[in-house]
DNA sequence: GGATTTTTACGACTAATGTCTAATGAAAAG
DNA sequence: CTTTTCATTAGACATTAGTCGTAAAAATCC
């Protein structure tokens, strides 16, 4: 029996992906999440899942920078990235920085199926359509490894600076002195190699796919 | 006889473009720019001009945000965007901001005839793979809006701060004080309706286009 | 040509940002 | 069980950013 982890915001897409796990086994154990702050909770929790199928565009989610985040946290789990973008280059970059396929939500049962077990066996599994290869350059994967480096308060924070919130707006809604948002802020430039937050936002905003497009279940 | 500007950083296109208007008419008057701030200078220089061919990934172009900026330094000047970029929502995205059409740089001879040709009579042009249409947002509109109303030295403080450098970094590149900077930082803030230096980024950043791709002549 | 608006420029003041040092607590290593 | 490491917190201090009022210069308009 295995483990997964469903985090994507929308209610009739998660019990769609739970319906299609339920055909590959038995009864497995699914925990869902519908933003980052709450999938930060479940990785904690569930240290023993198996697989990952992470939305992009959720709540908190910045494009990539989730897919870092989540691999940061947990190296050693797997994750598939699912998303209502199908571009080729998105495919790709999902790969490249270390999910084990990409699942458009507009694929088949079968497709869905046999992404799945790809990636439960380790394997990498893309759709068909992926065109021209465009490897990432060596300033996003050093970015990436600076997100994913981030403990889980600084990518909170990191998340409500690209909110475009001020220290003192952040420090409000975490409840901590301003003081300690800097220091945050401090450690986060470190990380992605940035001088100010202004280079930080420039920097992240690199890493976002565009708008969320059409929204299907 | 026409008189056309035509803006794009690689000496190789420039001269294309130029051998191709020739093929259109006996002597075409053809000025040209290579960045940003030379494209500034000749839209003063020649405000007789018929038509701008406008690469939106020259220097000192930061996507969309110069097809504004042109837009509203010469409000009835046609201008045409030239690009290697072939995705059908930058091409409508283009249009929708003011372009008279879009042409790849991918593009054969005739499609180029074709193009400048309709953009000269006023009407607009657009390859056919021009997909599905997706209509740009309320807030989308409204900034490109803000962007067009920025002077030449707004732009260009613009152009800097998207390059994430600090106010007095801006100050010695345009040697005036730190100061006259920040007076320039809150007009910026003003026209494009935000409260922060972040802010501005991050709403710039929404209408950057990806990575440069693949450069041909 | 003279009046008027726009652009560019700057100083003084207030607010926000960022660095340094350091304490606390919790988790991992020995 | 102790040591070590590191995330989190924060105060003091220095720097940077942003607002307001104002003035000279340039473009625009009768």
């Amino acid at each position: 029996m295995s483990k997964y982890i469903v985090a994507d915001d929308h209610p009739l897409f998660r019990n769609a992906i739970c319906h299609v796990l339920k055909t590959l086994e038995e009864s497995p154990e699914i925990v869902e999440a519908q933003d980052m702050a709450s999938l930060q909770t479940k990785l904690t929790d569930h240290p023993d899942a198996d697989l990952v199928l992470l939305d992009l565009h959720m709540p908190g989610a910045h494009g990539f920078s989730a897919l870092a985040y989540v691999k940061g946290q947990s190296p050693d789990l797997p994750v598939l990235v699912v998303s209502a973008n199908e571009k080729p280059e998105i495919m790709q970059r999902a790969v490249e920085f270390g999910s084990k396929g990409f699942l458009p939500k507009s694929s088949g049962i079968e497709f869905i199926q046999t992404a799945i077990q790809s990636a439960l066996r380790g394997e990498t599994w893309l759709p068909d359509n992926a065109g021209t290869r465009t490897p990432a350059s060596e300033d996003e994967c050093q970015l990436m490894e600076g997100i994913a480096s981030l403990t889980p308060q600084q990518y909170l924070v990191l998340t409500m600076l690209a909110e475009g919130l001020l220290n003192k707006q952040i420090a409000y809604e975490l409840d901590v002195t301003e003081a300690t948002i800097k220091a945050h802020m401090t450690a986060i430039f470190r990380k992605l190699s940035v001088r100010s937050r202004t280079q930080a936002v420039l920097a992240i905003s690199k890493l976002n796919l565009e708008s969320p497009q059409n929204i299907d279940g």
